[in-house]
DNA sequence: CTCGTTTTATGATTTTAATCATAAAATGAA
DNA sequence: TTCATTTTATGATTAAAATCATAAAACGAG
């Protein structure tokens, strides 16, 4: 998103963090701007009997947790790596001085930031009033576009786990592996030793 | 959000839209930069059975329909006038024009869609995981932050119908009828004369 | 390699909100 | 000011996904 040469500029540090470990907690006030170097982070919302709620998943390159920051609002969500993730680290201060002092990063933040939102209206819209056969597959097709999925021979991987599946369309896992199998049964997706492919 | 003096520099236009007249369809692509002078915007999908999902309401000073503008992408919503409404539209090259010779307005509008981004993030998290009170509290309670909710001596007037709030929680009307009674009973909120209150 | 954990899987049962039916009250356009 | 439409309301019924129970397969840390 940002590069790294401008990102150093301004006093960036790097650090690391293990699968499962918490980047920052919902309800906590922002303090820096991430970027992935590597790795990979989702944000999500836990309810009162901790049930899980992704609200995204990023991969290098990416940024996340800029809204509240811009706002001075509490996170509305957890950052958690979901693998080993090396991340740049920026105090809201000198990000802040970046943005006003390099006006181009401004259009790429916008960029980012539509994109997102875009993503959220389409699975808005998909979780109030499709039902989940529907869920999934839109799931799957924004995914192939927008989340790291690999082409292969079958097809395209997607890399999720029905769990996952169920956390990024408010389903529960028993109804994702229902909705997956109908799914290979209409011709929509393949089934290939349990990793789904489209 | 942009001032007036800085649109009619870059060649705005102004035009009026009667009670659900349409402004944009989904699947088009963006022309414009839309800027509410006066009136009410809703946009929202409709699935194959005619069912509404509601993705935000926009009021006057307020733009909307940004995201795809930035992406070149199709609009994933319709556009269309709760009750009459005065718009400024500026065509997309001078509203890119506009924005390279202005980086400040760049800062606003980073502002706008963070909000617009935190909003969606709160509603996502409510709808998927979280039963019918709960989730109209919380689009109430939202409303009275960023939708222009007035306050009297009963407290907040919640100025949306019980459709319209099913719509942007993806409940059906009877479900939100129960919900709002079953608040009352709690002392959540009032019911002065079939108006809510909170 | 081994063993505990995670993931996928399937069937039975339950719960919850949707749906259906109906109607009174309120609103608004002619 | 009348009449069609919209909004609010309530009860009965249904349908769909959640929940519960259980287990095999796969994975991964040690």
């Amino acid at each position: 998103m940002i590069t790294v040469e401008l990102l150093e500029k301004y006093g960036v540090s790097k650090k690391t963090f293990d699968r499962n470990d918490i980047i920052f907690e919902e309800g906590n006030l922002p303090l820096n701007y991430y970027q992935i170097i590597s790795g990979e982070v989702k944000m999500s919302n836990y309810n009162d009997d901790g049930r899980e709620f992704i609200q995204g998943i990023f991969y290098k390159t990416q940024s996340f947790g800029e809204p509240p920051l811009f706002l001075n609002q509490k996170y509305p969500a957890n950052a958690i790596a979901v693998e080993n993730a090396e991340i740049f680290i920026l105090p809201k201060e000198n990000f802040m001085k970046l943005l006003e002092q390099n006006p181009k990063v401004s259009i790429k933040i916008i960029e980012n930031l539509a994109q997102r939102l875009y993503y959220k209206s389409v699975m808005a819209a998909e979780i109030s009033t499709h039902e989940p056969e529907h869920r999934v597959l839109k799931l799957i097709d924004h995914g192939i576009a927008y989340f790291n999925f690999q082409k292969d021979k079958n097809g395209y991987l997607i890399n999720f786990t029905r769990q996952q599946i169920g956390d990024l369309t408010g389903l529960r896992v028993e109804t994702v592996i229902r909705a997956i199998k109908a799914l290979e049964k209409k011709g929509e997706l393949k089934i290939i030793n349990r990793k789904v492919y489209r």
